[in-house]
RNA sequence: UGGGUCGGCAAGACGGUCGCGGCAGAAAUGACGAGGAACGUCCGGGCUCCAUAGAGCAAGACGGUGGCUAACAGCCACCCAGGGCAACCUGCGAGAUAGUGCAACAGAAAGUAAACCGCCGCGCAAGCGGUAAGGGUGAAACGGUGGUGUAAGAGACCACCAGCGGGGUGCGUGAGCAUCUCGGCUAUGUAAACCUCGUUUGGAGCAAGGUCAGACAGAAGGCGCAUAGAGCUGCUCGCUCUAGUCUUCGGGUAGACCGCUUGAGGGUGUCGGCAACGGCAUUCCUAGAUAGAUGACCGUCACCUGGAAACAGGGACAAAACCCGGCGUAUCAGCCGGCCCAUCCA
RNA sequence: GCCUCCAUAGCCCAAUGGCAGAGGCAGACGACUUAAAAUCGUCAAAGUGUGGGUUCGAGUCCCACUGGAGGCA
């Protein structure tokens, strides 16, 4: 779990970062982001649809995604709003997988911002 | 040993590192942190507000008997019916002489009367009369079998059996069971069709409800000012509140705290009861989030699968959201016990 | 949290408890046409979401599930 000032809170700032941020896309997951240097820290959102599977997957799914949300958070140096969505499938995948995919799929939408 | 049937247990254990949630603490830190179904939301309650929870109708639910319970559509015991060699299982199991409806097709006829082919009598014949044994239809045909009887037949009469109704005796709290006796010889099925009888149900739901803080902008229409509106779901009455109130459109806020987890609570012992359950004593406190807390990595042991071994792989279903009691449904691999049947041995 | 509705042929849908199922679109074949469209005719395609029950008989009535759609606070 992250700290709750590391946490997106309000539907606004889900909508406002899926509209506005740089979109990445692999099979599994969506990664939106958008920077924001004025705001004090990163902060990360999880969207998992009832597609995904039951509750108990979803979770599961959830907090894998935080674990590696605050894996990457302590080497990031830029300050964004990030929000992650799970798609059908992400349930039955492993870790490891997962969080390649996650990393590669995080690094490409900084790069994007960053051109931005 | 094999097969069956019923019931119960458990939901891998221990530990390390990095993190999360509320709680205690000044801090360091400490103990705690999803389930047997948390699920579906099918019932019943507690709690809160509406009147203190009221009356009648309507509407709904339930339906063998006795008990348990806060309550129930649940549970226990028993009765009856059906199934099974049996253990055991299944049953929305009141009423069809209160009334209404329906019973397609076939069939003469589908509920209280009648007669298609027959059979018998009369008649040359057409036909008329008697009859309901036999045939045929159907899910179901107005008791069954055997006899007496007759022109042929028929509960017309008789015996036994089945069934219905009235009465009695014994046992049982009771549903009922057993048995005796009398009566017409017989009355179809369907109430998960309307209905009748009995019992029972006021409504809304923790986004209930309350405290604090904060934001905004009103407009149109309906009904009313002493009978009108609302609370109050369909109607009538009754009660309370208000001079306004309701609907629609538009605008604004969606923050904090209480409710919020100690409860018809769990464990153990003992007593009462066939049991469900209850009494008493003692002991324990075990989640309270609000985009919503359990994840990642690793070690040891146990289980299963593959393998000679090293070792490799695997572990279901499914996650609290005010709280309880049930019901229903999902569940890999397991463990334990009662009973029944078959076979073998003594 | 509290409710409501739906499921029938590839699609949209009808049905009084009674021979088990109507219609339209789509499909196949034929006619018309040089050919096609349109039109006309013919044909095929379902066993009514699943499992039980009531009934002589169930798409229909009852119960429990499964999947889907919607509403209110």
């Amino acid at each position: 779990m992250l700290a709750r000032e590391n946490r997106l809170l309000s539907a606004d700032d889900f909508r406002s970062t899926m509209k506005q941020g740089r979109k990445v896309g692999s099979d599994h997951i969506v990664i939106y982001l958008k920077r924001d240097e004025a705001s004090p820290h990163a902060r990360f959102g999880f969207v998992v649809a009832k597609t995904v599977g039951g509750a108990v997957q979803r979770n599961l799914v959830k907090r894998r995604l935080r674990a590696m949300s605050r894996q990457a958070l302590q080497t990031l140096e830029i300050k964004a709003d990030v929000v992650v969505r799970a798609l059908p499938g992400a349930a039955s995948l492993e870790w490891s997988k997962l969080q390649s995919e996650f990393e590669s799929g995080f690094a490409a939408a900084i790069k994007k911002s960053a051109r931005a």
